[in-house]
DNA sequence: TCAAAATAGGACTAAAATAGTACTGTTTAG
DNA sequence: CTAAACAGTACTATTTTAGTCCTATTTTGA
């Protein structure tokens, strides 16, 4: 749960180096070597990347990719559904579900709006945010009851 | 990206027709036919559900299960550890990460934070709540930016 | 014009996680 | 003592994820 795969990982990683040189074209080699990433996986994801148009690309010698739009304009979300697909929190979150046992199951709808929360507040957390060390104070008011994450210990950090 | 198991949407439901039955025991077959889900299924996630300490078992003739205590008191993220286990959004959010790009990697922390706030606020959401047809609003306050996710149609809502 | 440097695209393989099944043992009511 | 029910474990199949490779196509620059 609560789990992106290593691949989306990654591409918020090259995304942050490629951040770092906002104007200038990089190539699918240099972001290998500076990540570390073994490049065909970073040309992979560079590929994807650029089919949902969070990068851009140049073909041929001095080729490269750059961020299509500035790091504040690409939020957490952005970046997984570019490299996930638009997935839902259970497989009958989604609309057109064909589920065995809609008429039984009483639950689905909440974990749906969960599922809504969620995306949102991804959608509000940018690639630049991503980026600082201290990343934005996620306080949650959830049902009327505030509550700060910061300086409580608790039980469902591990 | 942000997906349960679908043995995890079983076991919520299970756990929520267990809950019409506060004090009885329930079998394994009757979850199984009230729930629509295969008997070997509804008797494995069972098992995971008492050895975490979520529902009690009654061994012998007349056995079956009930819940270890009123589903107000469990949670979203008791469900989601119970039967997935503590994970993480992203491998090196362990605190025992042996990630090879630790250096060079400047992401890593926001990944966290996300975890943990998400993870807080799956903790105030429980099971009664999963079972009303009208889940608690989820509202986010994140980065001190109030959002209200109702009647608010994001482009991240599919 | 040709060679080299890049990306584009897709096919393919390997590994891992997930889901589901089966079987054998233990407990308890009647 | 027998049948109903849970306990535990091992196994298999399926699906997803990760990673690799190969063959275009595009562009720069000598």
């Amino acid at each position: 749960m609560l789990r992106i795969s290593r691949l989306t990982d990654y591409g918020t990683l090259m995304l942050a180096h490629l951040s770092g040189a906002e104007s200038d074209l990089t190539s699918a080699a240099e972001v290998s070597s500076a990540t570390g990433i073994a490049l065909p996986t970073v040309s992979k994801l560079l590929k994807s990347l650029a089919k949902s148009g969070l990068v851009t690309s140049a073909r041929g010698a001095h080729g490269g990719y750059r961020l299509s739009r500035s790091a504040h304009n690409i939020s957490a979300a952005d970046i997984i559904d570019a490299l996930e697909g638009p997935v839902h929190i259970t497989e009958c979150s989604a609309s057109d579900s064909n589920c065995d046992l809609e008429d039984i199951c009483n639950v689905g709808g909440a974990w749906q709006r969960i599922n809504v929360a969620i995306r949102r507040a991804l959608g509000d957390i940018n690639l630049a945010d991503l980026q600082t060390t201290r990343a934005p104070v996620p306080r949650f008011d959830f049902a009327g009851l505030p509550i700060n994450v910061e300086g409580k210990d608790s039980k469902h950090v591990d």
